[in-house]
DNA sequence: ACAGCGCTGGCAAGCAGTTGCCATGGGTTG
DNA sequence: CAACCCATGGCAACTGCTTGCCAGCGCTGT
């Protein structure tokens, strides 16, 4: 019942262990014929690999960790999607750790990994700049949504996206804008926030920024209400999630989107086109994010050149979708 | 740089490499005195033990490998977050695999995976009984969403929620139903159209069958056109995506809902409740499932009693939630 | 003809733990 | 006081694979 090792294997072929073991972790070191051999016989005897006896010695485990910062916002699923396909085509495994938003959880559950995978994927992490930089010391580490300096990552394109945004909201009339900030530790938060601002003051639009909400739905009511003292004509919300809260809530109070205020979203979940009214919102190939993170994960845990060329940084292209919930400005 | 081992800390803590390795794995073997100075010395050197060298020798890896079929389905998302949840709380790594809805890819998967985990949890699995129960006899393993005998699982009722479901289509004046199945070799459509036919039978209407369908929202508009040529008054979706992309074509082709025609899903994702008209769907607590599959695992893992008592065939209460693509039938 | 060389294959020492078995020693029992 | 027991710690073999180093071998260049 014990499955064969390679010592079953190297006596069925009449070889040494080590010429079995190279046989399948470094095909060149080893005569194509004999490889040929060892490889058909490890067939007949069902062998397989140990991955814990190679990670053993080799220190490579062939899994990559993806922390998610919360495994909840359905954005990120087609983000786990893509990052999982990748893998799985070269042969990686994917572990999946939710960090439920809490740094506390997220370092834990990194540390509590560290020696039991290849690198780590961060989709936007709540870590602090330090502790990224800390663990990109020692560890291969790809950011997701997330930039840091010296480290490599992937986001969407907020700076455009955010542009073309507001100048969509300027050209249908809207001078007075409110931005419903997403969590305080938010790169992304800060970074679309500080996007807006720039475009609004470029086109000549005020903008005020509150917040933060958790971009939920259930706290997008608390949201609306909030924007709709500054007597803004057109809603930003964080994500699609706050904003179809922010949708309800105004609907509930008899407020007409877009016919008294515009609302957009980010993200483009899947539910944007389905609520009513559909949802503007500025969204991405978000499955090619995690590809793309992946990729470079496997880059940079294949070649340790820690010193020399500088970390990639890839911004992938934005796209702003517009749909019934943004309107021209009400009178 | 060397992380510290066991030796490190038995050298530095006067004892023999088996006591720290007790210390940490049989606490119980070691005088609670004995214990404390171990782990005090393991701490200061920051010493955290090798997953891989304790798998090799001891065969648990404190990993669950969950194989879902189709990961772009949402409401796989709240199952994976219920066994994300659990799985950490009892230090267990989940590892996530995508099997595309393809058997092949879905056996590949788990042969690779066989010696890096204690358990596979498998959901909505497309592979054929005999399948499973080799796996089973090899390996833990839960199914979600399936049953087989003799191998222990965790399904959301079907039986029950289906009659609640045609009941009140029946009680709207319905009694013309059809039902719209999922993927040939899925057990929950095969299951649902048992429990359906059954229920209408009793009940006194006709439910005719069609499909197989790939339950996306791309795939709605040939189910509904399909649908509208049986002449039901009531449309029986297998998913709420299905579902969905029931109702747009409908909309697209003037057919009032409920109006015209009354439409239902199963699994409530978050999508049923924003969409136009809001979805009735017979959905569950999906967190619930992958929990109580997680608990399961960990359960049979824990102790291989193999034979004895009669696997666990847990059955998780639906709910059917009613919204606005149900209404009174027709004239 | 001989030194030098690039391929190959084998040897054996790790990698970092776990665990069966034995030895010790203080406490208990007859 | 001898016999026995159990709790505790140590020894060392073992897990399955990787890899640095060495040796044999057939060639090439001089």
């Amino acid at each position: 019942m014990q499955s064969p090792t390679i010592y079953d294997v190297a006596r069925s072929a009449g070889v040494a262990t080590s010429t079995v073991s190279r046989s399948f972790s470094n095909p060149k070191r080893v005569s194509a014929v004999t490889r040929e051999h060892v490889l058909r016989v490890a067939r007949e005897l069902g062998y397989e690999p140990n991955p814990h006896a190679r990670a053993l010695t080799s220190r490579r485990t062939q899994t990559l960790a993806m922390v998610v910062s919360d495994i909840t916002n359905p954005h990120f699923f087609e983000i786990i999607r893509g990052a999982e396909l990748r893998a799985k085509s070269s042969a990686y495994t994917l572990v999946l750790v939710n960090a439920e938003e809490s740094p506390r959880i997220e370092e834990e559950q990194i540390s509590r990994l560290m020696r039991s995978v290849d690198g780590f994927l961060l989709a936007a992490s709540r870590l602090p700049d330090e502790s990224l930089s800390q663990l990109a010391a020692s560890h291969s580490l790809v950011l997701l949504n997330r930039q840091a300096t010296g480290i490599p990552s992937v986001v969407l394109d907020q700076r455009e996206g955010c542009r073309q945004l507001v100048a969509h909201l300027a050209s249908l009339g809207h001078s007075k804008l409110v931005c419903l900030s997403g969590p305080r530790n938010s790169w992304t938060s800060a970074n679309r926030w500080a996007a807006i601002r720039d475009a609004a003051e470029e086109l000549g639009l005020t903008v005020t920024r509150m917040g933060p909400y958790t971009p939920t739905v259930s706290h997008g009511g608390a949201a609306a209400d909030a924007a709709l003292t500054t007597g803004a004509t057109a809603f930003i919300a964080h994500n699609d999630l706050l904003a179809i809260g922010v949708l309800r809530r105004l609907a509930a109070r008899g407020v007409q989107v877009p016919g008294d205020v515009s609302v957009s979203g980010f993200d483009d979940i899947f539910a944007a086109d389905l609520c009513t009214p559909s949802l503007t919102t500025l969204g991405g190939v978000h499955a090619d994010l995690g590809r793309a993170a992946v990729e470079l994960l496997l880059e940079a845990a294949s070649s340790p050149n820690r010193t020399g060329t500088a970390p990639q940084q890839l911004v992938l292209p934005s796209r702003l979708v517009l749909r019934n919930s943004t309107g021209t400005a009400a009178g």
